[in-house]
DNA sequence: ACTCTAATAT
DNA sequence: GATATTAGAG
Protein backbone atom coordinates (compact mmCIF):
# COMPACT_ATOMS: atom_id res chain seq x y z
CA UNK A 1 0.00 0.00 0.00
CA UNK A 2 2.87 2.51 1.02
CA UNK A 3 4.42 1.91 -2.42
CA UNK A 4 4.55 4.36 -5.11
CA UNK A 5 2.32 4.19 -8.23
CA UNK A 6 4.36 3.90 -10.87
CA UNK A 7 3.05 4.76 -13.92
CA UNK A 8 5.94 4.24 -16.79
CA UNK A 9 6.23 0.76 -15.32
CA UNK A 10 4.45 -1.00 -18.43
CA UNK A 11 5.46 -0.76 -22.47
CA UNK A 12 2.55 -0.47 -24.37
CA UNK A 13 4.89 -2.64 -26.92
CA UNK A 14 6.78 0.17 -27.56
CA UNK A 15 9.93 0.03 -29.72
CA UNK A 16 13.44 0.30 -28.59
CA UNK A 17 14.00 3.49 -30.62
CA UNK A 18 11.16 5.50 -28.53
CA UNK A 19 13.35 4.36 -25.56
CA UNK A 20 15.15 7.56 -25.33
CA UNK A 21 12.31 9.93 -25.80
CA UNK A 22 10.29 8.15 -23.19
CA UNK A 23 13.16 8.80 -20.90
CA UNK A 24 13.18 12.76 -22.15
CA UNK A 25 9.52 12.40 -21.48
CA UNK A 26 9.95 11.11 -18.08
CA UNK A 27 12.11 13.51 -16.68
CA UNK A 28 10.25 15.97 -18.14
CA UNK A 29 7.78 15.07 -15.68
CA UNK A 30 7.19 16.69 -12.15
CA UNK A 31 8.12 15.49 -9.20
CA UNK A 32 5.84 12.72 -7.14
CA UNK A 33 6.33 15.37 -4.08
CA UNK A 34 5.04 18.49 -6.56
CA UNK A 35 1.56 16.40 -7.41
CA UNK A 36 -1.05 16.97 -5.38
CA UNK A 37 -2.35 13.11 -4.00
CA UNK A 38 -4.70 11.48 -5.57
CA UNK A 39 -6.19 10.67 -2.71
CA UNK A 40 -6.58 14.19 -1.83
CA UNK A 41 -9.43 16.28 -3.21
CA UNK A 42 -8.63 19.16 -5.77
CA UNK A 43 -11.28 21.70 -4.97
CA UNK A 44 -11.50 23.48 -2.00
CA UNK A 45 -14.04 22.84 0.72
CA UNK A 46 -15.58 26.75 -0.38
CA UNK A 47 -15.50 26.51 -3.80
CA UNK A 48 -17.40 22.99 -3.45
CA UNK A 49 -20.27 24.63 -0.84
CA UNK A 50 -20.27 27.93 -3.47
CA UNK A 51 -21.28 25.87 -6.51
CA UNK A 52 -23.19 23.24 -3.71
CA UNK A 53 -20.95 20.29 -5.20
CA UNK A 54 -21.08 17.18 -3.69
CA UNK A 55 -17.38 16.47 -2.58
CA UNK A 56 -15.63 13.58 -4.14
CA UNK A 57 -15.78 10.08 -1.67
CA UNK A 58 -13.02 9.44 0.20
CA UNK A 59 -10.61 7.05 -1.35
CA UNK A 60 -8.30 5.88 0.46
CA UNK A 61 -4.39 5.14 -0.81
CA UNK A 62 -5.54 1.51 -1.75
CA UNK A 63 -8.42 2.77 -4.08
CA UNK A 64 -6.23 5.29 -5.78
CA UNK A 65 -3.64 2.48 -6.85
CA UNK A 66 -6.32 0.05 -7.67
CA UNK A 67 -8.08 2.43 -10.05
CA UNK A 68 -4.74 3.71 -11.63
CA UNK A 69 -4.34 -0.32 -12.05
CA UNK A 70 -7.66 -0.56 -14.03
CA UNK A 71 -6.67 2.26 -16.39
CA UNK A 72 -2.83 0.73 -16.69
CA UNK A 73 -4.73 -2.38 -17.45
CA UNK A 74 -7.93 -0.90 -19.66
CA UNK A 75 -4.67 0.82 -21.81
CA UNK A 76 -3.28 -2.10 -22.37
CA UNK A 77 -6.22 -3.69 -23.64
CA UNK A 78 -6.87 -1.05 -25.95
CA UNK A 79 -3.19 -1.32 -27.21
CA UNK A 80 -3.98 -4.99 -28.23
CA UNK A 81 -7.06 -4.38 -29.55
CA UNK A 82 -6.13 -1.36 -31.96
CA UNK A 83 -6.32 -3.30 -34.98
CA UNK A 84 -9.63 -4.08 -34.34
CA UNK A 85 -10.65 -0.97 -32.90
CA UNK A 86 -9.85 1.37 -35.88
CA UNK A 87 -13.32 2.51 -35.82
CA UNK A 88 -13.37 3.52 -32.29
CA UNK A 89 -13.25 7.01 -32.76
CA UNK A 90 -16.26 7.93 -30.76
CA UNK A 91 -18.44 6.60 -27.73
CA UNK A 92 -21.54 7.24 -29.75
CA UNK A 93 -22.19 4.47 -27.68
CA UNK A 94 -21.84 5.60 -24.25
CA UNK A 95 -22.61 8.91 -24.47
CA UNK A 96 -25.08 9.31 -22.08
CA UNK A 97 -24.98 6.21 -20.53
CA UNK A 98 -23.87 6.34 -17.03
CA UNK A 99 -23.05 2.72 -16.37
CA UNK A 100 -24.27 1.95 -13.09
CA UNK A 101 -24.45 -0.67 -11.18
CA UNK A 102 -26.12 -1.27 -8.08
CA UNK A 103 -25.29 -3.37 -5.78
CA UNK A 104 -27.69 -4.62 -3.02
CA UNK A 105 -25.33 -4.31 0.26
CA UNK A 106 -26.34 -7.19 3.02
CA UNK A 107 -24.52 -7.17 5.85
CA UNK A 108 -21.37 -4.82 5.08
CA UNK A 109 -22.66 -2.07 4.66
CA UNK A 110 -20.54 0.34 5.87
CA UNK A 111 -18.23 2.92 3.90
CA UNK A 112 -19.05 6.20 2.35
CA UNK A 113 -22.61 4.75 1.22
CA UNK A 114 -25.01 7.51 1.72
CA UNK A 115 -28.44 7.16 -0.10
CA UNK A 116 -26.37 9.04 -2.96
CA UNK A 117 -26.82 7.89 -6.50
CA UNK A 118 -23.03 8.17 -7.71
CA UNK A 119 -21.10 5.67 -5.73
CA UNK A 120 -20.76 2.69 -7.58
CA UNK A 121 -19.88 4.15 -11.15
CA UNK A 122 -18.26 2.24 -13.91
CA UNK A 123 -17.40 3.90 -16.48
CA UNK A 124 -15.43 1.42 -19.27
CA UNK A 125 -16.79 3.66 -22.25
CA UNK A 126 -13.47 5.42 -22.19
CA UNK A 127 -10.58 4.42 -20.54
CA UNK A 128 -9.48 7.71 -20.89
CA UNK A 129 -10.15 9.27 -18.02
CA UNK A 130 -8.63 7.02 -15.67
CA UNK A 131 -11.87 7.37 -13.23
CA UNK A 132 -11.85 5.76 -10.21
CA UNK A 133 -14.29 2.47 -10.70
CA UNK A 134 -16.59 1.36 -8.85
CA UNK A 135 -15.23 -0.95 -6.12
CA UNK A 136 -17.65 -2.09 -3.98
CA UNK A 137 -18.82 -5.18 -6.50
CA UNK A 138 -15.58 -6.85 -6.10
CA UNK A 139 -15.07 -5.86 -3.04
CA UNK A 140 -16.25 -9.33 -1.79
CA UNK A 141 -14.21 -11.18 -4.53
CA UNK A 142 -11.13 -9.78 -4.03
CA UNK A 143 -11.02 -9.07 -0.94
CA UNK A 144 -8.18 -8.83 0.93
CA UNK A 145 -7.68 -12.20 1.11
CA UNK A 146 -7.62 -13.75 -2.14
CA UNK A 147 -8.61 -17.21 -0.74
CA UNK A 148 -12.07 -16.19 0.28
CA UNK A 149 -12.68 -15.84 -3.21
CA UNK A 150 -15.41 -17.22 -5.21
CA UNK A 151 -17.76 -16.68 -2.91
CA UNK A 152 -21.29 -15.28 -4.19
CA UNK A 153 -21.46 -12.02 -6.42
CA UNK A 154 -23.72 -9.69 -5.05
CA UNK A 155 -26.89 -9.18 -6.46
CA UNK A 156 -26.90 -7.37 -9.75
CA UNK A 157 -29.31 -4.61 -9.91
CA UNK A 158 -30.73 -3.96 -13.59
CA UNK A 159 -30.86 0.19 -13.20
CA UNK A 160 -32.09 2.01 -15.81
CA UNK A 161 -28.65 2.53 -17.48
CA UNK A 162 -27.62 -0.72 -17.24
CA UNK A 163 -31.00 -1.74 -18.87
CA UNK A 164 -30.61 1.02 -21.69
CA UNK A 165 -27.18 -0.21 -22.55
CA UNK A 166 -28.45 -3.69 -22.51
CA UNK A 167 -31.49 -3.03 -24.54
CA UNK A 168 -29.23 -0.68 -26.97
CA UNK A 169 -26.24 -4.05 -27.51
CA UNK A 170 -29.34 -6.56 -28.10
CA UNK A 171 -30.39 -4.24 -30.71
CA UNK A 172 -27.19 -4.04 -32.47
CA UNK A 173 -26.30 -7.58 -32.32
CA UNK A 174 -30.12 -8.21 -33.77
CA UNK A 175 -31.94 -10.97 -32.87
CA UNK A 176 -29.76 -13.78 -34.20
CA UNK A 177 -26.85 -12.70 -32.24
CA UNK A 178 -28.13 -11.26 -29.43
CA UNK A 179 -27.48 -14.09 -27.06
CA UNK A 180 -26.07 -14.29 -23.58
CA UNK A 181 -22.39 -14.37 -23.75
CA UNK A 182 -22.16 -12.16 -26.94
CA UNK A 183 -24.15 -9.53 -24.94
CA UNK A 184 -22.21 -10.02 -21.97
CA UNK A 185 -19.30 -9.23 -24.10
CA UNK A 186 -20.42 -6.25 -26.17
CA UNK A 187 -21.94 -4.33 -22.87
CA UNK A 188 -18.67 -4.44 -21.39
CA UNK A 189 -19.40 -3.96 -17.57
CA UNK A 190 -17.45 -4.69 -15.38
CA UNK A 191 -18.00 -7.96 -13.02
CA UNK A 192 -21.38 -8.62 -15.54
CA UNK A 193 -21.36 -12.17 -15.62
CA UNK A 194 -23.32 -14.39 -18.91
CA UNK A 195 -25.65 -15.50 -15.82
CA UNK A 196 -26.72 -11.82 -15.14
CA UNK A 197 -27.20 -11.31 -18.91
CA UNK A 198 -29.19 -14.53 -19.77
CA UNK A 199 -31.52 -14.20 -16.69
CA UNK A 200 -32.30 -10.76 -17.82
CA UNK A 201 -32.38 -11.76 -21.58
CA UNK A 202 -35.19 -14.47 -20.63
CA UNK A 203 -37.40 -11.72 -18.73
CA UNK A 204 -36.93 -9.04 -21.28
CA UNK A 205 -37.72 -11.89 -24.30
CA UNK A 206 -41.06 -12.34 -22.26
CA UNK A 207 -41.70 -9.02 -22.69
CA UNK A 208 -40.86 -8.98 -25.94
CA UNK A 209 -42.87 -11.87 -26.85
CA UNK A 210 -45.84 -10.24 -25.47
CA UNK A 211 -45.09 -6.64 -27.04
CA UNK A 212 -46.29 -8.97 -30.21
CA UNK A 213 -48.70 -10.90 -29.01
CA UNK A 214 -50.96 -8.38 -28.54
CA UNK A 215 -52.49 -6.96 -31.73
CA UNK A 216 -50.31 -3.94 -32.98
CA UNK A 217 -53.37 -1.95 -33.31
CA UNK A 218 -54.63 -1.68 -29.70
CA UNK A 219 -53.37 -2.12 -26.45
CA UNK A 220 -50.75 0.63 -24.90
CA UNK A 221 -47.81 -0.26 -26.69
CA UNK A 222 -45.54 2.47 -25.78
CA UNK A 223 -44.90 3.75 -29.47
CA UNK A 224 -42.28 6.43 -28.32
CA UNK A 225 -39.89 5.68 -31.24
CA UNK A 226 -37.82 8.65 -30.30
CA UNK A 227 -34.64 7.71 -28.15
CA UNK A 228 -32.50 10.26 -26.28
CA UNK A 229 -29.43 10.01 -27.48
CA UNK A 230 -28.01 7.32 -29.47
CA UNK A 231 -30.46 4.62 -28.20
CA UNK A 232 -32.88 3.69 -31.20
CA UNK A 233 -31.13 4.66 -34.28
CA UNK A 234 -33.08 3.16 -36.80
CA UNK A 235 -34.57 4.50 -39.90
CA UNK A 236 -33.31 2.32 -42.37
CA UNK A 237 -32.29 -1.36 -41.42
CA UNK A 238 -29.58 -2.47 -43.27
CA UNK A 239 -29.58 -6.09 -44.59
CA UNK A 240 -28.04 -6.85 -41.18
CA UNK A 241 -31.15 -5.49 -39.41
CA UNK A 242 -28.63 -4.77 -36.47
CA UNK A 243 -28.85 -1.25 -35.81
CA UNK A 244 -25.18 0.59 -36.44
CA UNK A 245 -23.09 0.96 -33.27
CA UNK A 246 -19.15 1.46 -33.78
CA UNK A 247 -18.76 -0.12 -30.62
CA UNK A 248 -16.66 -3.47 -30.74
CA UNK A 249 -16.71 -5.71 -27.53
CA UNK A 250 -13.73 -5.52 -25.41
CA UNK A 251 -11.86 -8.57 -24.39
CA UNK A 252 -10.81 -9.01 -21.18
CA UNK A 253 -10.89 -5.07 -20.25
CA UNK A 254 -10.14 -6.88 -16.70
CA UNK A 255 -11.74 -4.84 -14.15
CA UNK A 256 -10.89 -7.25 -11.83
CA UNK A 257 -8.88 -10.34 -12.25
CA UNK A 258 -12.12 -12.23 -13.42
CA UNK A 259 -11.67 -15.59 -12.63
CA UNK A 260 -13.32 -17.32 -15.53
CA UNK A 261 -11.95 -16.67 -19.24
CA UNK A 262 -8.63 -15.38 -19.78
CA UNK A 263 -7.95 -14.36 -23.33
CA UNK A 264 -5.49 -17.26 -23.59
CA UNK A 265 -8.07 -20.21 -22.67
CA UNK A 266 -10.11 -18.80 -24.89
CA UNK A 267 -8.98 -21.38 -27.31
CA UNK A 268 -9.86 -22.78 -30.65
CA UNK A 269 -12.97 -20.91 -31.04
CA UNK A 270 -11.40 -17.75 -29.90
CA UNK A 271 -13.60 -15.11 -29.55
CA UNK A 272 -16.08 -15.90 -32.17
CA UNK A 273 -18.37 -12.81 -32.69
CA UNK A 274 -17.90 -12.17 -36.09
CA UNK A 275 -20.59 -9.52 -37.67
CA UNK A 276 -23.11 -12.34 -39.15
CA UNK A 277 -25.12 -9.75 -41.22
CA UNK A 278 -28.78 -11.01 -41.08
CA UNK A 279 -31.22 -11.55 -38.31
CA UNK A 280 -34.45 -9.42 -38.28
CA UNK A 281 -35.04 -6.30 -36.56
CA UNK A 282 -36.84 -6.20 -33.44
CA UNK A 283 -38.70 -4.24 -32.32
CA UNK A 284 -35.68 -3.69 -29.45
CA UNK A 285 -35.20 -0.13 -29.87
CA UNK A 286 -37.60 0.44 -27.13
CA UNK A 287 -37.49 3.21 -24.53
CA UNK A 288 -38.18 1.62 -21.37
CA UNK A 289 -38.19 3.22 -18.64
CA UNK A 290 -38.48 0.37 -16.23
CA UNK A 291 -42.42 0.32 -15.32
CA UNK A 292 -42.87 0.22 -19.19
CA UNK A 293 -41.23 -3.27 -19.28
CA UNK A 294 -41.73 -4.66 -16.02
CA UNK A 295 -45.42 -4.41 -16.06
CA UNK A 296 -45.58 -6.85 -18.78
CA UNK A 297 -45.21 -9.06 -15.76
CA UNK A 298 -48.83 -8.23 -14.21
CA UNK A 299 -50.62 -8.80 -17.99
CA UNK A 300 -48.56 -12.19 -18.00
CA UNK A 301 -49.29 -13.46 -14.84
CA UNK A 302 -53.00 -12.42 -14.49
CA UNK A 303 -54.11 -13.31 -17.70
CA UNK A 304 -54.94 -11.06 -20.34
CA UNK A 305 -58.97 -10.46 -20.31
C1' DA B 1 -19.36 -25.29 -24.29
C1' DC B 2 -23.56 -22.56 -24.95
C1' DT B 3 -28.20 -21.57 -25.38
C1' DC B 4 -33.22 -21.91 -24.29
C1' DT B 5 -37.15 -22.45 -21.55
C1' DA B 6 -39.56 -23.34 -17.51
C1' DA B 7 -39.65 -23.95 -12.83
C1' DT B 8 -38.10 -22.91 -8.55
C1' DA B 9 -35.31 -20.60 -4.97
C1' DT B 10 -33.56 -16.55 -2.56
C1' DG C 1 -41.17 -8.42 -7.20
C1' DA C 2 -36.68 -8.77 -9.15
C1' DT C 3 -32.73 -11.86 -9.80
C1' DA C 4 -30.47 -16.16 -9.36
C1' DT C 5 -30.17 -20.86 -9.88
C1' DT C 6 -31.24 -25.24 -11.63
C1' DA C 7 -33.03 -28.83 -14.76
C1' DG C 8 -33.39 -30.81 -18.88
C1' DA C 9 -33.27 -30.72 -23.74
C1' DG C 10 -31.27 -29.09 -28.00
Amino acid sequence: MGEKVRITGYDVGGGDDDEGRVLEWEAGLPNIDDLTPLSQSMISADFLSAFSIRPEPYRSLCDVNRASQNTLSNLRGESEQQSVNKFNSSKSFGDDIGDEMVVEDEETTDLTRDASDLQNLQRLDDGGDGGVAGEEIDSALLADDPSARASKRARLAWTPQLHKRFVDVVAHLGVKNAVPKTIMQWMNVEGLTRENVASHLQKYRLYLKRMHIQSPSSTQVPQNLHESGSGAAHGHHHASGAIPMHYPPQMVPMPYQSPQMDPNSSGSGGGGYHHGFESHSYPYNMTMQQRDWSGYQHRMTSNDK
